[in-house]
DNA sequence: AGATAAGCGAGACGGTACGTCACGTCTTCAC
DNA sequence: GTGAAGACGTGACGTACCGTCTCGCTTATCT
């Protein structure tokens, strides 16, 4: 949730009326810029994705936006890169209900409309631009560090096998959710989510 | 494979002129159509993939291609259709075996570029169409009820436990080649494939 | 003038959607593109002459006006053509009587603010595209041709001297209606432009 | 010609790192922003000019144009002045001697390129913005005032009769320069340029 | 001597037009 | 009625300039 000043702050961004600040890159447009992508992203999906509508919401020009993103894939990154998830990676005390928590939090997350539109777009992106691939695989390496962690805690307390790889135990968690997110089935009852984070949590078990 | 027979009908569909043979659909048209959009898409990827494109180097008017496919979506899905997959699901005695196998045949058969490039093209398209998302959700479903056998099998055996649903984990196993191919890292090293395999034959234990 | 028939098919050129009638040129997508750009030129001149804007006037797409006329010089001319002047070389029985009609003749088509307009524009553009710029000294060329037979009646006559070019005579009197024109002069008293005339066919005399 | 100081200093202010000189015009630049005005148009013609690109090759910014040339038009004009034309209208004794003598210099300084493609530039523009075309037709009056002298030479001897209006006469001949010019057909045989001249002289014979 | 005021380069800004590409629809004509 | 062909209106693409703006600086002129 933003905070009241922030919201102001992006309002004014989109409607006063911006101009130059000088030789330098205005804030302002930046950020009317990217709320205006992730609206048309949010409202309208990929398909109605395009620089002239981005342009035409921000009440920015053409040449201002191709002038700081190279491409329609770079800006939806930075779009992507702006829905700061709190990653909470819990230490419940047993890996399942880590793993249950990761699980819901993200799906969650993504339920919220606005962060798993931009997701899937990027991810379709990337289908398209080699580029936005490798982004997007680098991206999704460092998460798997990030959320990994839960697994090396569950090695150090003897929970896992000492042959699991953590960083690939987190590749198959995220996998099952980007599978349902592409395929909108975001909605799991909470059984069959649960059955979920017992497999995993088994899969890893010494 | 295909036979020596079809690769002659497919190169007289591309190369000799056709016309209109009355009053009913001209197979040998719909074979070009078909082969050409399968061509571009296995040759530039989805952004090369257009129906002016299709048209184009199957000799066919645009016309012609909206009268039987009414969007670019469902031609895609035929040209995937096409795409006939062997699904082996071959009983090696143990449930790591399995999943081993089911593994590695799908990430080379995806590896073989014609596929890989067809398949990630229909689920870039999904996240723009719904129309095409429930149609490949659908078209998943039914394949995790073929892959879930397997686990069928093991479940009889004794060898995976009552509480597992042969299905959703039929899923966590396709999720995970989902994963490589849309992050395009379908060249992985044996021993995390077989350690993939080992996790998830893990998952299912009694 | 135009007659009234004439005008009605322009209007429903304009007014009526038009689409396209096969595989073949539409002339009623011509007529409204030609008519739209000569109505552009003539109210704000060569400066907000642009493909965009024939295009926004004419209901027509962008595409359709370059599938026809490779570029703006060649939309210009093509509008020039259309302006038919009728082209009287009257037999007065004098030379300088012919000289005064013709002058007077072609300043009063200019007058009518459509001709002159679009000519000054085609010149304009002549001295920015190389290309206009031969097909405009072509077309003069061709224009002296008609012209000079005045002068030639006058040497058969015995009035002009043996020594003078038709042509280069002819040109010399368009070259002082081309400076008039463009420098916005047309308006020129009729005692000057009589002298004009006198001295023109003195410039003959033998 | 120029001379090595003014050589020297023009490529000082072109290629010196400039600044601001305080609260006054620095002449340094205003040189270097003709000169490349100049080079330009002579390089690329009237096409490639354009304020952007006289910025970029004068190493100066924008305002500092639009500070002290309200449009590209008096830019244009200003750059026109520059070109220095040493108006020699030679008493020759006769006036076709005289008429032969300024058309061939006039059409010699245009043919030295740098003269002839301002010119050019100048003479479009006119016919794009009112201003410019005012202040062209003011030049040009001025222009055949000095220009007249010879045919009031020619009056006073009796050469030329007593109806002819010097600057009008004078008008005609530049009309011929002109036309020539616009069309692109400067390179005139002396035969040609010679019966012209002739035909002039006629014209205002007694 | 310090303040002030304007000129300077730089370059970002909201725009308009460029010329190209693909969209999905339409009509014609040959079979 | 099917097929190739290709024109149509639409709209996005990425680029070039437009004329305006604010910045940080430099330097002459005026307290």
């Amino acid at each position: 949730m933003k905070t009241t000043e922030e919201e102001s702050m992006a309002d004014k961004a989109l409607k006063t009326r911006r101009t130059s600040i000088g030789a330098q890159r205005n804030p302002q447009s930046q950020e009317a810029i990217l709320q205006a992508a992730e609206e048309i992203l949010v409202e309208g999906g990929l398909g109605s994705f395009s620089i002239e509508a981005v342009a035409r919401r921000a009440r920015a020009g053409k040449p201002t936006i191709y002038r700081w993103w190279p491409s329609k894939t770079m800006l939806l990154l930075d779009v992507y890169h702006r829905q700061k998830y709190v990653d909470i990676a819990p230490d419940t005390g047993t890996i399942e209900g880590d793993i249950f928590n990761v699980l819901y939090g993200l799906l969650e997350f993504w339920r919220t409309e606005r962060a798993g539109a931009v997701f899937r777009s990027v991810i379709a992106e990337a289908q398209t631009d080699p580029e936005a691939c490798r982004a997007l695989a680098a991206y999704m390496v460092d998460r798997y560090r990030q959320g990994s962690e839960m697994f090396q805690r569950a090695k150090d307390r003897g929970e896992a096998a000492d042959w699991i790889d953590p960083e690939q135990a987190m590749e198959l968690i995220a996998s099952f959710a980007w599978h349902r997110l592409l395929t909108d089935r975001l909605d799991i009852p909470e059984d069959e989510l649960r059955r979920a984070a017992r497999q995993f949590a088994n899969s890893v078990k010494a």
